[in-house]
DNA sequence: CTGTTAGCGCGTTCAT
DNA sequence: ATGAACGCGCTAACAG
């Protein structure tokens, strides 16, 4: 590995020389440019980015800390963040914590010593402690999608309660009445606001709650898929499911297809966040969705301009709108729907339906 | 931010003898070493690991370089490489290339200024250079994928002709004679590697290959969409579309919905990698699928024992088996199947199915 | 336009 | 059991 003195003894300069070459910084003869640059071409040499990040204080390297990339959405933000750093000239460690604080808190010290110049951070809980673990050590950080109470930091978020209330008045609108959700874990602040948004559209339509249609549980299709076994299991049966994540909405289309059920006809489902169009074959779920590229990237932009100190101003929270996307997956609750044994379905030739 | 002099200072000893205490090194009596961490503790002093790493030429941290994280089959292996890594003590920077040379081109410079410890490198194209220019500089790479020839390189990749050799093997032993497929960049060793499986099989069940059946183009949706549409213009007509992979797949699915064709009674249909089940509802597709998430672990754990130099042997190939997953998308070909009109499919209720 | 000096934060080497 | 000196590779500040 050649250091910038044997390019500099090489080319009879002075490193500092070399460094100007490389920096194209300062006034360099273009003679000597020419010199410098046919040595460094001869021995490949490579600038050591570690020792001029302990000089400059910044490594140009973005680190995101987020539950599990394997799910599409986060896949999704990810994606917009590497693209958003890339082209800022930035490089992006990615780090999975899959909602668990122990792995989380492992993370963390590690990027700071890393010297990261910025965190995107999707908290396993919503709690203040990590966000000021990392605030403390100087570092800018934005959050994602949940918020944290009790602490002065950037965020980017989706409208989880709006959205989850415009699903659910969807459902109303259906004449569904019995509704239940299934929500991720209870100290994610996106579970909670999705809940409240179901509680409020249930309340304006001046419906009783009943207390366990609500179901918290992991982001998980195996939570998705046991919940709505519960819910099958113990009458009175709400003609509607929402899931408050992709992955709880094909666990629990999984445990209706067991239990013979037909969706829409025997159970209308609806979920928050669907699948992206490239997975799909035929889009079938009725989806409140989030705009997950964009989440990414807007977010690393705001951390760039933090970064950079282009941005000053007090914390900012950018809530990014949902679209209810309708497709085939509920159904108007007094339509008369010609019924069939509870596994007749099974009769139905597997063939490929066109989307409506 | 505190340095290891501050520390020092404030309990009293030599910078040195906190760097014993933070790395359980040389002797520490209790007392010091309780001093110093109280201090530690009191500045929330954090290392600074650019300048341990420009003393022991060691980053602890991964390059990951591959086409497009948004690709299930690439999201998983990444998370089979994220979780290998970060259970030796490594972090992983994640680079997408969109098989674009440019691209890669930038990237590869950026890393190794970097000083990352290896690579882990889907090559866009599969030439020589890009890996070279790695290890030249001396930093151990592992190629995942895609072969290339004419370098001494590791390489974990799936049976890509073998696979696909099996694929269609099943098809022919269906009847199928006429089998279109649709694979990817002439230029990617796969996508050679899985149309010679393809047409070994034909060949050995004495089919005489029509030229214009090999359909060469990128590894997306809408290359499958558009290579299907026009097969579906061009009689002779072929009974089964095979796919170099899952996108293209999911195009090529997308096209016969739009042409009222159904699968599998008008076309069979089989791929090379499908979704993981947590993103498919009913899964459908009939496929060879390679194992990502060992390929990432696998190849992650290999490039470890390289940069250790726990393993000093002659490169390695390890090839990972594929196994077919039979589904629902591929008729027997004999088979008489009742004909409703062209669009007659648009009549059936848009119902779940159950898996076969 | 080019060079000298010094130091970023840490750990190896050699003393004490 | 603890410390002093030095250098990893690079660049800012200041000459000249």
């Amino acid at each position: 590995m050649p250091t910038i003195r044997d390019v500099a003894r090489r080319a009879g300069v002075a490193p500092i020389t070399v460094s100007r070459v490389i920096n194209n910084s300062g006034y360099i003869s273009a003679e000597t440019r020419k010199r410098v640059e046919a040595v460094i071409a001869e021995l490949q040499y490579v600038p050591n980015s570690l020792a001029r990040s302990l000089r400059s204080n910044q490594t140009h390297t973005l680190a995101l800390v987020l539950t599990d990339i394997t799910n599409p959405f986060w896949t999704t933000v990810t994606r917009g963040v590497e693209d958003a750093a890339s082209q800022a000239g930035y490089n992006v460690i990615v780090c999975n914590t899959d909602e668990n604080e122990a792995k989380q808190a492992k993370y963390l010290p590690v990027l700071l010593q890393k010297q990261v110049d910025g965190f995107l951070f999707v908290p396993a809980r919503s709690v203040a402690e990590p966000v000021n673990l990392i605030q403390k050590q100087g570092v800018p950080v934005v959050v994602l999608d949940r918020r944290v109470p009790g602490v002065e930091v950037d965020i980017v978020r989706g409208a989880s309660e709006r959205g989850m209330y415009q699903l659910v008045r969807y459902l109303l609108d259906l004449g569904h009445r019995r509704i239940a959700i299934l929500s991720g874990p209870e100290q994610v602040s996106v579970s909670k606001e999705r809940v409240a948004g179901y509680q409020r559209a249930l309340h304006e339509a001046g419906i009783d709650q009943v207390a366990d249609s609500v179901y918290y549980g992991p982001f998980t299709q195996a939570s998705g898929y046991e919940k709505t076994q519960q819910i099958l299991s113990a009458p009175p049966r709400p003609t509607a499911l929402v899931t408050s994540n992709n992955f709880i909405a094909i666990g629990a289309l999984q445990a209706l297809r067991e239990a013979g059920l037909r969706v829409p006809e025997d159970m209308s489902v609806a979920s928050f966040d669907d699948l992206p169009p490239e997975l799909v074959i035929e889009p079938f779920l009725t989806a409140v969705v989030q705009p997950a590229y964009q989440m990414g990237q807007r977010a690393t932009e705001l951390l760039l301009a933090r970064i950079t100190g282009q941005v000053d101003d007090p914390c900012q929270e950018i809530v990014l709108p949902t679209e209810l996307i309708i497709r085939r997956s509920c159904r108007a609750v007094n339509e008369v729907v010609p019924q069939k044994s509870a596994v007749g379905h099974r009769d139905v030739p597997p063939t490929f339906h066109t989307e409506t």
